[in-house]
DNA sequence: CCGATAAGTTATCAACGTTCAGTTAACATT
DNA sequence: AATGTTAACTGAACGTTGATAACTTATCGG
């Protein structure tokens, strides 16, 4: 047993000149869904970018699906993360509900394509739009449930706000969901419309970040 | 002049049985759109389910995105519709903004597809996505702009909100916006996952408003 | 009937994701 | 050192896609 699980037998060497073929295939396909969206972004270039035939690359990855799917969960634990970080510098509860939106939104919109896949992409392919987008699974290690977990932590927060004695205008739940629900429309605009003269864009996150505050905690 | 912009010279007999073949396209084309997404459903069948070839469709669109921007712009007249009732028969400022956000999110619920296909459709070809949909542009005949306007509309009611005397806490462009995000997360989150265990719906769409509407105005 | 034009066709294109069948490179064993 | 095995890879090809070109048919006014 190599406890490599994607490696090759130890000692193996590989034809290009990188160590880890996956790794590199990750890494161009990133760069090219960044730069160009996933639809534009063509198995033929992704190869292409690596150095090696687009064939080559179904030896890594089921499909292109697949590929993306591996990103996502890739760039999620880099959220999930960061907000261990807060959970683990921030002891105000409040304070943390703050830093985790911010946390939140700063991640939506420097990823882009990945916020896109995970959080409303109705036009996946049929296989993965038949499990909506996972959230009903309980199985954390299933590919593309990142986001899901992200939302979860977001209710636990608030659950302890509230556990704190701050009084709630709404169940705990009902004040995760709606803090998220602002928090994703905010980043999904950003995302969907990145053209439209918005205001002040920091001016937009921090006020939605205060009116759900303010909105939930009881005055 | 014919008065009738996509028809035929007054008396002419089509080739199919249906009237105004344009009308056929599009009806199928929602149709399998509903049915399928925007990428599932391809030109050829669209074609079939009319009865024509594939490339007569393109006698009547440019191609595949316009077919689908005249498909949006159909869809969000009606919601249009719903807002001019409300312009008419509300005259308190702040209760029109809360009928608005009632009547919005009663349309993307009541219409959640053509609310996907709009609002939320990640999927849409690359030069439709990078221009959002299209709400920079200043012309109202332009096609995907119905999403657009009825934006505009919450911005400008909420402009007389401010204009009424009642303060706001952000200028009326962002209250517009922030106010427009919080309820576009709500009803995106309704649409894409449908069977999440959300807390009582009403409550949910009854509490954004109130976060929202406290949120805006001055304490 | 005729010429014009609207409406539609077949044939075809390049590009896509993906699969197939075969080839090369590196190892373990003899 | 030759051999067999297998991982890693390639070129050609398949079936579809959106879209175009070139051509045909139907319907009209005159």
């Amino acid at each position: 047993m190599s406890g490599f699980a994607t490696a090759l037998p130890a000692g193996r060497k590989r034809r290009g000149e990188g160590h880890t073929r996956r790794e590199e295939i990750l890494q161009a396909a990133k760069e090219l869904f960044l730069e160009q969206g996933y639809d534009l972004t063509t198995i033929r270039r992704i190869a292409d970018r690596v150095g090696i035939s687009a064939p080559a690359l179904y030896l890594y990855f089921k499909d292109k699906e697949a590929l993306m799917l591996a990103l996502c969960d890739q760039t999620f634990s880099h959220l999930s993360e960061a907000i261990d970080e807060i959970e683990k510098t921030v002891a105000d509860p409040l304070e943390r509900v703050r830093r985790f939106g911010e946390a939140y939104v700063r991640f939506g919109l420097s990823h882009p394509d990945e916020y896109r896949l995970v959080f409303l992409n109705p036009n996946i392919p049929e296989p993965l739009r038949r499990t909506g987008h996972r959230m009903p699974t309980d199985d954390p290690t299933a590919p593309g449930v990142g986001g899901a977990l992200v939302f979860k932590r977001l209710v636990t927060i608030i659950g302890e706000l509230d556990a704190s004695g701050t009084k709630l205008n709404y169940p705990p739940d009902t004040c995760g969901e709606l803090c998220w629900m602002g928090l994703h429309g905010l980043v999904s605009a950003f995302i969907m419309k990145p053209d439209f003269p918005w205001s002040n864009r920091d001016l937009l996150i921090n006020g939605m970040l205060d009116v759900h505050l303010k909105g939930i905690v009881k005055a």
